[in-house]
This record gives structure tokens, C-alpha cells and sequence, in this order.
DNA sequence: CTAGGGTTAG
């Protein structure tokens, strides 16, 4: 064997097995030996070096060579790929072509991945037809690669119309085109697909299976999930295959709601990896038992594996939903030790539960220290801002985002509109829609529309709203008429709210809210009777409305309250402080109860009780026993509830925030609401 | 030198 020839399977050997410092080695004794120039071995320097990770080696014996050819030039291209810079591989892909040289099948499937991880469509559209120009488009890796592309940028059409025109499918292709469904979130098509290609004789290898459990699993399918599962064992794959679809099998069973099956798939897996390990954690946390996901997470820091973003944003993600400031603190302090913490989904996901929590100044500050905020990061912001009422602050931020040239995506509009909404700026929420509706990439969902409606209807302008939902391009789902029916029974409109209610009945007739809304309006217009019927159907079908349940954190430990909840240590301090505290605000601002927000609870029986008892009032009745009565100034009672805050309660803390020192802020399901010297940031509307 | 996968932040 030549010299050159050793030297090249060296290399090589380097590159796949990520032996930096081997390969600087065998660099020097390339470059002693005079084979500095020889196009080979340069090319396998640029890989092994971009391999490595190391890029700025890469491009340095790039630069040097006196000659290049198609694969030194891919070479480069997959290095910048696989060291995350898309973008990095597409310009080198136009340097290329403007000197001359022509890409072969692999330079084309590379940047047809690079196009895909951007996931904008103009870019992978170009290099297709410029492979169907050069003759590249039918080859098999070129062509799975491009329905690859248009997957991955949501063309899943143009992805299936490839799929089903090549002359040679291989199981890339099956498994190419099964991934994009499930993306797509269309998993009963990926089933499909799945079940077609056994039946062609295709045999699915442990990427089919990863892809097939996760569509089961954004289906909660646990019948195919499960059979899945057992064809992955009586197939009798070896270890490595189930280690690869351990993560997503455990995902299946979490995601339908079977904790246990999941435990026992992780306890029986020999070789965890941290994703495994990550979906049972979250499984547990977003289920609400913080205590074992806790637990299980105290392992995987103990264990040999690394701690990555995912698992970290993902907790936070839970501890923003639950409001749990103790223990989301706890983690950012952790995220600060740990290399993933400085990831770019940690750190947002921090902002998120600063903002979710309420703590709007610390999530600013950790918000102005990302090094390199995305499109996520500004949104997270946006929203946050807007929850808080602060209409005005979200567009400023909004406009910031722009002039740094971050595009904005659907998420980010549906942040601005609905703080728009939030703050009641009609006029503004108007502009940003229309240059939604103009926007060239970013389809107006109905979510957007919904925003908009909310909008319109919080100002009174009911027939708009309704003229905006039936003129709509889109399907209007139950959330955008339940929005209207709220705004008419805000505004007292009988006759809409009955029209609209029925229309919501229709659609939705098992869910319980809506018949709240619907004896609302009702009883807001004194129709008893009406309101009498809603009430008996409710009981008839056996509805029951989710608890409303509230929650205050006092040194450090979170106490939860249900509605009429009696079973707290201190329950009849509570009810003492209560009393008083009512006592006070009737004396002083004149409250009474409002029994107008008493049919939130149409289970209740009696009126009166069942507002005093309102989980809201329970657990700000903790907080004041809790040393909340020092009336000291700029005390801080932050108070969480799963549902909306009822008007009553409402009122009463407006009394509250005027009668006491005392700042309350709610974070209910729709918004913030800062209670301050007897006024609402929500301007009573909400 | 090349194609496919798992947990994840708004």
C-alpha cells in the first residue's frame, strides 16, 4: 500500500471516530512526508477537521489548497452542516457554482438537508430543480433528501407528490416520507404508510419504528403504539435499535397517558440514554408529580449521562405552568453549573417561567443577557408583556425584534394580537393584521382570528366580530365562538349571545363551560327560567366542569386550594380574615357580593357560600394570615388559578388592594391581573 | 465527502 494511501485511510479513521488529536498528528506527518498538496488527502483533512468540530482547521487547509474539487468543496459544506450552520453550507454551495464547479449527488443531498433545517422552502425549491437541470433529481439519496426538504419546511404535499413519482423506493424513502406525516402532525397518514410498506415487503428499521411511536403518540394511540412495541420485540431487534426507539416508545405510553406502562419500558431498557430518561421525567412532571419527576432527575444528575437542554427546558416549562418560583429559581441557579444551560431553549424557557410567575423584572434582566436571542426568545417576551397588560411595551419590543432582524412567525403575531387585545389597542391590532394577512410565508390560523374577534367584541362591536367569524377563510373552531358568546355576555347582547350560544351547543355540547356561559347570559338578563333549563341539562348529562383550584407559594412551599375546600390547617383563620376583610371593603368601597358571577359554579347550591369560598378567596385568605396583614409597603401577594378569576372575587380584591398596602397579582388561565390601590391592570375587562 | 431517528422552549 502507498504511503499516501495509509496516510488517507488514517484520516478516515480519525474522522469517524472523532480522534482530534490523532488526526492533528497524522496532519503534521501528511505535511512532512510533501504530500501537503495532495488533493486526496486535503479533502479528507477538511472532513476529519469538520468532523471534529473543528471548522476554523477546516476552512484554514481549505483556503491553502492549490487545487479543489467538487469533494473538497462538499467536504467543507458537511462540515458547516454538521457543526449547525445551515446557512454556513448553502453560501459555499452559490461559491461553488460561481467558480465553476459542478455538484455531484452528494453535494446536492447535503444542501437539500440544509434547506431542510431551515425550513424555509424558497432555498430546497432552487437546489431541487437545479438537480432535475443537472440530472441528480432521480437518484435515490438526492430524491429522499428533497422529499426530506419539502417535509421539513411543510410542504408535505410536494414531499408525498416525489414520494409517489419515483421510479425506486428504498426504505429511506418510506422512512422519509413517514417522518414528514408525523411532523406534519398528520399521524393516522403515517400509520398508513407504515402498514403499506410492510405490505410491499419493505422490513422497518429502527427509524420507522421511532417515527411510527412518535405519530402514535401525537395521536394517543396506545392500541398501535402497543402493537408497535410488541413487533419491536418478537422482530427481535438487537439492543441498539430499541436503545434508539427507547425515548420515543416511553413518549407513546406518557403522551397516552399511561405513566406506569412508561415506567416499566424505562426500568426494563439495560442501556438508558438521557432521552429516555427525559421523557419519563417530563412524563411525570407535566402529570403534576413533581415529586418523582424530581426524584428521577436527582438520578440523572447522579448517573454517568449529561444533563441536556432539553430535559432542563422541559422542567421549566413545567415549573412556568404551575407556578412553581421556588423550584424554577433552584433549576436556573442549577442551569448556571451545567454546560446545556447555556443553550438558547434553557434560557428561554427561564424567561417563560420568570414571566409566568409574575416576576416580570427578573425575566427582563435574564431576557437582556441571552447572547442570542431567537424568534422564541422575543416572543416569549411579547406574550409575557402582553399577559400583563402591557400592550404598549409588547409592540415596543415587538418593533426591537424587527429592526434586529428577526423574522417574526405565526406565534410571534398571535403574541402581539392578543396583547393587543390585552391592552384593548384596536386600532394597532388591525395594522399587525392586515400585515399578517399580507405576510408571504405565515398562513393567519384561526387562533389568529380568534384574537381578533376578542379584540372587536371586548369593544362592544358584536356584529363585527360575528361578520369576521363567518367570512373567515378558515373553519371556525368552539374557541372562537366561545369567545364571542363571552364578549355578549359582557355587553349584555341577549339575543346574540342565545343565537351564537346555540351555535356552540351544536358544536360542543359535552362541555360544561359552555353552558356556564350560555346561564350567564341568562341570568345577566334576568331570564331565571332560561337560566333554570341550562342547569337541569348540565345535571341531565352528568357534566362536571373542571375545579378551580388555586394556589399560593409562602416560604417556599406551595399550598393548593379547591373550591369550598375546608381541609387547611388554618381554615378557620382563613374564614376569619375573610370575614373581616368583607367586612372592611363593604364599609369602605361598598362591595357586595355580586351574584351575578355566581353561576360560574352551577353545581353550588347556595349562592352566597359558594362565592365566599371561591379557591381565589382561600388562598388569599392564607396569605394574609400569613403575615400578609403587616401592611407594609410594597408587599406582594402572587396568587395562581387553573381557571379564569370570577368576577366576584375580582371585585373583592379590588376592595382588598384599597383597603390593605398590598399589591395582588393573579395569574389566572387567561391573563395577569395587578390589583393596586383598588384599581385592576385588566381595566375590568377580561 | 453523501440520504433517515428519539426527549425540547413561545
Amino acid at each position: 500500500m502507498s504511503e499516501r494511501q495509509i496516510f488517507a485511510n488514517l484520516l478516515r479513521s480519525c474522522s469517524k471516530n472523532l480522534l482530534f488529536e490523532q488526526g492533528l498528528q497524522a496532519h503534521g506527518a501528511v505535511v512532512k512526508t510533501g504530500l501537503g498538496f495532495d488533493l486526496m488527502l486535503n479533502n479528507d483533512l477538511v472532513d476529519m477537521y469538520g468532523k471534529c468540530g473543528r471548522m476554523e482547521l477546516a476552512c484554514a487547509v481549505f483556503d491553502r489548497m492549490i487545487e479543489r474539487n467538487v469533494v473538497s468543496w462538499t467536504a467543507l459544506m458537511c462540515g458547516y452542516l454538521q457543526n449547525g450552520n445551515a446557512n454556513g453550507s448553502l453560501s459555499l454551495f452559490r461559491k461553488m457554482g460561481s467558480s465553476g464547479i459542478k455538484p455531484n449527488e452528494f453535494t446536492f443531498s447535503t444542501n437539500l438537508k440544509a434547506s431542510g433545517i431551515l425550513g424555509t422552502p424558497e432555498n430546497g425549491m432552487q437546489i431541487h430543480s437545479f438537480s432535475a437541470k443537472t440530472g441528480f433529481e432521480w437518484v435515490p439519496a438526492v430524491a429522499n433528501s428533497i422529499i426530506d426538504m419539502y417535509s421539513k419546511c411543510g410542504r408535505i404535499s410536494e414531499a408525498a407528490r416525489m414520494f409517489n413519482a419515483m421510479p425506486v423506493r428504498n426504505l429511506i424513502s418510506w422512512n422519509a416520507m413517514i417522518a414528514g406525516y408525523t411532523l406534519e402532525g398528520n399521524g393516522d397518514r403515517a400509520l398508513l404508510l407504515f402498514r403499506k410498506m410492510q405490505e410491499q415487503g419493505e422490513i422497518p428499521d429502527e427509524f420507522t419504528y421511532t417515527s411510527t411511536l412518535k405519530a402514535c403518540s401525537g395521536l394517543g394511540a396506545m392500541q398501535e403504539g402497543t402493537q408497535i412495541h410488541a413487533s419491536l420485540i418478537t422482530r427481535g431487534f438487537p439492543y441498539s435499535v430499541q436503545i434508539a426507539s427507547a425515548g420515543a416508545l416511553i413518549d407513546m405510553y406518557v403522551k397516552c397517558g399511561h405513566l406506569i406502562k412508561a415506567r416499566r419500558v424505562f426500568d426494563q431498557i439495560d442501556a438508558k440514554n438521557v432521552i429516555s430518561w427525559s421523557a419519563l421525567i417530563l412524563g411525570y412532571a407535566q402529570e403534576g408529580n413533581l415529586v418523582e419527576a424530581m426524584d428521577l432527575f436527582r438520578q440523572l444528575r447522579e448517573s454517568t449521562y449529561q444533563v441536556d437542554g432539553f430535559v432542563l427546558s422541559g422542567l421549566m416549562g413545567v415549573f412556568a405552568d404551575f407556578a412553581h418560583v421556588e423550584q424554577g429559581k433552584q433549576m436556573h441557579a442549577y442551569t448556571i453549573k451545567v454546560p446545556s444551560g447555556l443553550d438558547i431553549s434553557v434560557a428561554n424557557s427561564m424567561v417563560d417561567m420568570y414571566l409566568k410567575c409574575g416576576l416580570t423584572n427578573e425575566a427582563e434582566r435574564l431576557f437582556g443577557e441571552i447572547p442570542v436571542r431567537n424568534v422564541v426568545s422575543w416572543t416569549v417576551m411579547i406574550t409575557g408583556y402582553g399577559k400583563h397588560g402591557l400592550g404598549k411595551e409588547a409592540i415596543n419590543l415587538y418593533n426591537r425584534m424587527l429592526a434586529e432582524n428577526i423574522e417574526p412567525d405565526g406565534v410571534t403575531y398571535l403574541a402581539v394580537l392578543s396583547a393587543c387585545s390585552h391592552a384593548g389597542l384596536i386600532k394597532e391590532s388591525q395594522e399587525y393584521f392586515s400585515r399578517l394577512c399580507s405576510d408571504r410565508w405565515i398562513k393567519p390560523r384561526v387562533e389568529h382570528y380568534a384574537c381578533m374577534v376578542d379584540l372587536l367584541g371586548r369593544a362592544g362591536r358584536l356584529k363585527e366580530a360575528k361578520n369576521l367569524i363567518e367570512n373567515m377563510p378558515l373553519k371556525p373552531n368552539v374557541g372562537i365562538w366561545q369567545t364571542l358568546t363571552s364578549a355578549c355576555r359582557v355587553h349584555g347582547d341577549l339575543e346574540m349571545g342565545m343565537e351564537v350560544g346555540e351555535i356552540l351547543l351544536r358544536l360542543d355540547g359535552d362541555n360544561p363551560v359552555n353552558y356556564v356561559m350560555m346561564s350567564n347570559i341568562f341570568a345577566e338578563a334576568g331570564h331565571w327560567k332560561d337560566c333554570e333549563r341550562i342547569r337541569e341539562t348540565v345535571k341531565r348529562k352528568g357534566l362536571k366542569k373542571e375545579a378551580g383550584r388555586s394556589w399560593v407559594e409562602i416560604d417556599k412551599e406551595i399550598h393548593f386550594f379547591y373550591n369550598g375546600e375546608d381541609n387547611h390547617p388554618l381554615t378557620k383563620r382563613i374564614h376569619e380574615v375573610l370575614k373581616e376583610m368583607e367586612k372592611r371593603i363593604k364599609e369602605k368601597v361598598g362591595y357586595n357580593h355580586g351574584v351575578r358571577f355566581a353561576l360560574h359554579d352551577v353545581e353550588e347550591e347556595s349562592k352566597e357560600e359558594s362565592l365566599r369560598v371561591h379557591s381565589e378567596k382561600l388562598a388569599i385568605g392564607l396569605a394574609l394570615v400569613c403575615g400578609g396583614l403587616d401592611n407594609e409597603e410594597k408587599k406582594v401577594i402572587r396568587i395562581f388559578k387553573n381557571l379564569r378569576v370570577c368576577g366576584d372575587c375580582h371585585a373583592f380584591i379590588k376592595g382588598l388592594s384599597k383597603v390593605l398596602k398590598v399589591v395582588f397579582v393573579v395569574r389566572d388561565a387567561n391573563r395577569f391581573h395587578k390589583f393596586e390601590g383598588g384599581f385592576c391592570s385588566c381595566g375590568d375587562y377580561w
